[in-house]
DNA sequence: GCAAAGATTGGGAGCGCTCCCAACATTACT
DNA sequence: AGTAATGTTGGGAGCGCTCCCAATCTTTGC
């Protein structure tokens, strides 16, 4: 069934129906009415390849999470809060999503090349990049719409992004810790070729400098953004004699936790935590945790908002939007309130 | 540039180009070296669309989730875990995943309408279908290939799924249950219209029955897949005084554990916990959660090889695949071992 | 050495749509 | 009424590919 086989039926010409579906404002009320009548009686559909093949859009955005951001499965809900976001926009406004998981990093060029040429998608949304990654770089070649949930690692004013105050938000995480007699305060970091990473650690570099506190490099463990890393961080950690911990994110947090817990330490009396993320999981902890919040889902949507209003012409590039951080207190810090 | 472009260049027909991406084999070995060496130097990648307009088929899977099964944000890393396994397939076989998430229940028809008459993914992978879903009939009368990951809730002889055996695996918990001593033992389901939760309740009965036990109705209360299902279920048994409590999944397990601790009694002293899935936070949990297995990731990548195959014709329809669980027994049910 | 079989090649047709343009119908205005 | 402007319609061309068939080239067997 065709627009051909609906405009027979119909009485009408293809261009007519193919009016109709489109919504030009050229078709008589009575042609229109009949088109619509036989297009709901065979339940007709058009073939999205012919569509595309001719219009070389397909109102499928790409989203990439890629290996090195392996916090998919199972410890951080960082990701799926984040596509829950990002689709909620998408179905909105009548696109689909295309998601490729875990594409491996040494493999990345490959993958770039096929998404970029393949045209499959009309636009990207693309996260945990790393320093150099052959995607950004062919992307920007190729003159590709994206945007990055993320903050560019270069370029970043010729790039669409929406990331969060991550300095700011590990600022004022130091700064309470501080408010509240920590002098020994520790970080683990994440994958530091993301730059989420580079961005909190360097919040914590402000925060003790502008309290006047020396940076010790012992203090800082380079981890990634799960769990283990801040279970085996905290082990790290302990012959330093931190007495505040401020992890990369709240999987690692809970891990910390966890670890000073196995330790025979006691959180926070001996030694208080700071996550970043707030995700569910941080209220429900023990103790709960207090943690840098930012609005995941927001992000989310917001980044396919921006692209599908870069693609549809209503914005120009480049887009950058930077949502706030609140830092959260709860009594992985303060004891209990 | 498209194949005419690259025949050119390579001094070749439009036709040879084609045999050679297309790996037909009666292409002489010096056209062929030509050819791809063009094709190399001019980074060409097919149309999609143009490809998919004649050959009729897409390489792509549809995945879809709907909001029914609101487990995806936060608290239950069940379906990450599920679309991890289905990825990792799709990546070896190069295809490429579109994901629907949280379609609402009540726009299910018109979802329905277009999945499978834009024809664009070449197979559905389908979850959490409720009883008398639009989609499963729609699905059914237009003959498109999918895949179930849950047991069908009608029709199952004529469906392809991969479940694994909810009803064994409760047995087993419940069995567990009884060989430690635990006499008024209760549940609390996940939703109803999803038929996992009815065959883990089946799994209960029977478990009970066959040790002869009766089946207290006021001992199972009806919830949801999510961690709040668990802690609000709690306070409803309380009063029943149950002595351990079997959950549909481990969100809710957990929120089950943090309920009872909140009342002031003890796991597993008081009442043991026992849930399901065996997500990665079960055995991070306080006291370690006892719980029945199954493989999640590869309940999905075993899903997507079989849609692939049955695509592929490889394999006839219907598959059938149960995959067996496992108890793995942990302190939220016998104490510190 | 030559016919038959087989391997290789090129071009036409067609997949189902959109877009453009020309043709025709209708309305508005002088 | 007559013409210009506007609204509506149909059909051709073309998007970039695959598939088929006919044409050509190569090999093989006797």
């Amino acid at each position: 069934m065709n627009l051909e086989d609906v405009a027979r039926k119909a009485g009408v010409s293809r261009s007519t129906v193919s009016r109709v579906i489109n919504n030009h404002p050229n078709v008589s009320a009575a042609a229109r009415e009949r088109v619509l009548a036989v297009i709901h009686q065979v339940d007709f559909q058009p073939n999205h390849a012919a569509r595309t093949l001719v219009t070389r859009q397909t109102n499928i955005i790409g989203v990439s999470i890629p290996e090195a951001s392996n916090v998919f499965v199972g410890d951080n809900s960082y990701f799926p809060m984040l596509l829950q976001g990002i689709s909620e926009t998408l179905n909105r406004r009548n696109y689909t999503m295309m998601l490729w998981l875990g594409e491996r990093q040494d493999t990345r060029d490959v993958f770039a090349r096929r998404v970029v040429k393949h045209r499959q998608p009309d636009g990207l949304i693309i996260t945990s990049v790393e320093q150099h990654d052959p995607l950004l770089v062919y992307l920007l070649h190729h003159k590709r719409v994206f945007v990055m949930v993320e903050t560019p690692p270069h370029d970043s004013a010729r790039i669409n992004y929406v990331t969060v105050d991550n300095v700011n938000g590990v600022r004022m995480a130091v700064q309470h810790l501080i408010d509240t007699g920590r002098r020994r305060i520790a970080t683990i970091t994440g994958q530091m070729n993301i730059y989420d990473a580079a961005e909190r650690l360097e919040g914590y570099r402000l925060g003790l400098e502008s309290a006047g506190l020396p940076v010790e490099e012992a203090l800082i463990v380079r981890g990634r953004f799960d769990y283990r890393a801040g279970y085996e961080g905290v082990q790290q950690l302990l012959p330093c004699k931190p007495d505040a911990i401020i992890t990369a994110c709240d999987a690692s947090a809970l891990g910390c936790i966890r670890g000073i817990q196995d330790a025979g330490l006691r959180v926070p009396d001996d030694i208080a935590v700071v996550g970043f993320d707030d995700i569910v999981e941080a209220s429900r902890s023990n103790p709960p945790l207090t943690t840098v919040r930012h609005e995941i889902q927001r992000v989310g949507s917001t980044a396919a908002q921006l692209l599908i209003d870069i693609l549809e012409e209503r914005l120009e590039q480049p887009q950058q939007i930077v949502f706030p951080t609140q830092l959260i207190v709860r009594a992985s810090t303060v004891g209990v309130q």
